[in-house]
DNA sequence: GGAAAAATCATGGAAAAAGGGGATATAGGC
DNA sequence: GCCTATATCCCCTTTTTCCATGATTTTTCC
């Protein structure tokens, strides 16, 4: 039996060239597309195929949400993650959210075929590339910050001093000054620049 | 005759979506594509088509500056930017570099074709969210700076003080530290976390 | 060759952040 | 009820950044 794959993805371009490169696999399926989250999960009412190819970026909502909305509801599902970027924080947070794999945007049809084959029976997949990033930023790893150190980060990436964020938040200026020493401590770096671009890169801004 | 149409993209699934797309169309004939700025050289010397569809990220150089090449060297042919970001930042580089058109990754097959039709009899040509971008950020506009001001502000970014910095360069910290103005005044911020956060978006890092 | 832009250097003072100590209160999980 | 994580608060010192104001030398471009 063929494999039923759907799409999720809101780049046309993309969608039309996976469609292009599978539609003459005798064993996949084309189940149909969706451009949002929305809509995805409103296809998954009607029909449920095999495999989604998901896109981390979404108009409406994040994949890496749509990806653990979808697990909870239909955990037989396989989602492969589809990104442009080669970055470790994204392909971690999808892994966690219950992917199976995750390809590149730039990935041949070959892979992306053995890709769907390998998550339909049970394994996982991850690109080339993806996977080697993984490996050199194993260390690298995402700090767990709370929610009051996440607003006060936002705040001193808005350029507020201590004590602007202090009379925002009505609380001590010392209380900013811990705050902003544990960011300090848990994303490892020295001074605000290092810290807004880590921040930055790691998608917490 | 037919348009003569390349494609310069690394994403493999958007040149077989471009290509699945334009194939049928009567007035536009396929060159074929490069999934680097190298190839994509090497190619022009060979053949030169009317129109080139150009990522702005390649792995080996940004499609700001190929475009900024090719125009140098082959000023007949016409360029449209190829971006899943409608972001002004990209958009208003690739037009200073000599890009006629701009669409977005999640353009329809109508608006691809139109793009090339109008960037080929000399008009230009922006995506409808990519024009509206432009309308509201016209205000927003980008810094200019210069070569050593860009340089001062990696190495801000990476965490180094101004002392760290000045012997870096081989130069005295004063002068770090009037770059380091020069950089707040043109992003027009008041310290180094909103300088940062703002480059980083506007992706000088 | 001359104007403009870029890069260099400097002084002095105010403001802010970084680094190193602590301490208390409270909520949630086991 | 105890432990842990979180959030709150404080002091002191040093380092770094920010601000104002100025100037000289090199590059770049027309």
């Amino acid at each position: 039996m063929a494999i039923k794959v759907f799409i999720t993805d809101d780049h046309y371009m993309v969608v039309e060239g996976i469609r292009s490169l599978l539609q003459h696999e005798q064993n996949i399926e084309w189940m149909g597309h969706a451009t949002n989250a929305t809509s995805c999960l409103a296809y998954l009412q009607q029909e449920q195929p095999d495999v989604i190819l998901m896109d981390i970026n979404m108009p409406d909502k994040s994949g890496i949400d749509l990806c653990k909305e979808v697990k909870e509801k239909y955990p037989s599902i396989r989602i492969i993650g589809l990104s442009t970027f080669n970055q470790q924080s994204f392909i971690q947070k999808m892994m966690d959210n219950g992917a199976s794999g995750y390809v590149l945007k730039n990935a041949t049809k070959e892979e992306i075929i053995e890709a769907i084959e390998t998550v339909v029976s049970g394994g996982k997949f991850l690109s080339l590339e993806a996977a080697s990033t993984m490996r050199e930023n194993r260390n690298a790893n995402i700090p767990i910050i709370t929610r009051r150190e996440k607003e006060v980060l936002l705040l001193i990436a808005e350029g507020m001093t201590n004590n602007e964020i202090a009379e925002k938040l009505f609380i001590s200026s010392t209380t900013v000054d811990t705050h902003r020493k544990n960011l300090l401590a848990k994303f490892d770096t020295r001074n605000t620049a290092s810290l807004i671009r880590l921040a930055s890169q790691m998608q917490f801004i």
